[in-house]
DNA sequence: TTTAAATGATAGTATTACTATCTTATTGGA
DNA sequence: TCCAATAAGATAGTAATACTATCATTTAAA
């Protein structure tokens, strides 16, 4: 069986669908990799145009500017990332044990699973831990979030937040544990690798330390008092 | 009795040292207002020396760059606080009376105390909340880190980590439950005010109830089990 | 087959992020 | 008091960035 992921893209994002051309699905394909490789500050239209072979025009044709297509990248990741916990935890009765998985999915890096072809999760997965929050930590948040542009990082908030309750229906803090469980599973990565004494896995630099740390962290919170 | 609270910052940070100058006061000053108003993309060195009324030259003859001046503040920020959670848990003795009071001072509004004339810290709480991530989220953080430029970060953070050992010499996690204290004291409240559906405070948006959160989280785990 | 849509090629502008140089204040020490 | 640093002001210049505009050419749908 073989089977494609698409995921509808908010139309505000962009200005022509990246997702329906041959040239906007290189766009995509090398701007993670670019951004991957220079980081999003040093990143340009100039230079992502050189590496694709097109124009700087070309570019300016699919995405206002650098912000926009940052925005459009890490929208595709929590949406996909909402889907691979709706798919991995299907048929999970026991809600903590789904509530694991999550952790387990957000802090964990990303195997390739090639059912974007023209995405690479894994490169994905890195430039959200060290350019995501730059999509919101901005003064144009309250315009963006009027947009919906924050629409599937907090629709996977919900979620997860619906799982904690699941967990502990009398619990007072589901979406702020939610967004804290997000962040930190890439900040304590982040972390890790960069300032690692700013955590407790330096040494080993082993990303199953992150995610018992969470569990230890979560479960502590949510048992019934 | 008059106190004048002054900070020790490593010397790679600037050219020119801000604090012996007028017109290096006037700086860090302005920038921080600067900041606060406008955000640290549309932040230019222009710009903050027409608002000062000096030349652009003139400040980069104090900083490299406005990264390197973002460091800057942002170190003098974390030492401060450092300064200020000594102070203020000097005495205590119970550890989690103490643990209590860091994460009072990190996640309220700072009121200006007037111990360093030149420097709003109601304004630089804000803009730390904000800007802060972006000092390290960076492809230049190893570098800087080599420079000890994320010191008092990292000072901090053991700081905390030391009380939290004090609360429960076993707990296995003391550094990355710092870091996460502080991140989320930061992040919760800038959820809070710009994306609300991420924490459970939106309606009131009520500093006081991150502090109840935060507490939640670090004090249940920290329970001895 | 026609025609609209997408792309390529090229040019141009205001702003940013610097570096350089020269002159004029200021200040602190012999 | 005068000399010599040192800091600041004034001005100029450059390469890169972040766009917008125009026109020709290719491609794909009706």
């Amino acid at each position: 069986m073989e089977v494609q992921l698409q995921i509808k893209m908010n139309e505000k994002l962009f200005l022509r669908d990246p997702e329906q051309t041959e040239l906007g699905k290189k766009i995509i394909q090398h701007s993670i990799q670019f951004i991957h490789k220079i980081g999003f500050e040093s990143f340009t239209f100039k230079k992502l145009s050189e590496d694709i072979g097109t124009t700087e025009a070309g570019i300016y044709r699919y995405f206002e500017n650098k912000h926009r297509l940052l925005l459009y990248i890490v929208d595709w990741y929590w949406s996909w990332q909402e889907y691979r916990v709706a798919f991995y935890t299907n048929n999970i009765k026991e809600p903590a044990v789904k509530l694991k998985k999550v952790i387990q999915l957000l802090a964990s890096t990303v195997v390739d699973d090639d059912k974007t072809l023209h995405v690479n999760e894994s490169m994905l997965h890195q430039i959200i831990i060290a350019e995501g929050s730059k999509a919101y930590l901005t003064k144009n948040v309250g315009e963006d979030n009027k947009e919906q542009l924050f629409k599937p990082y907090k629709d996977l908030c919900a979620v997860i937040a619906g799982i904690i309750l699941e967990c502990n229906p009398k619990y007072k803090y589901p979406r702020s544990l939610a967004s804290t469980i997000i962040e930190m599973a890439h900040f304590q990565n982040f972390f890790m690798h960069n300032l690692p004494s700013l955590t407790d896995f330096g040494k080993t630099k082993d990303e199953l330390k992150v995610v018992s740390f969470l569990e230890d962290v979560v479960f502590s919170s949510l048992r019934k008092k």
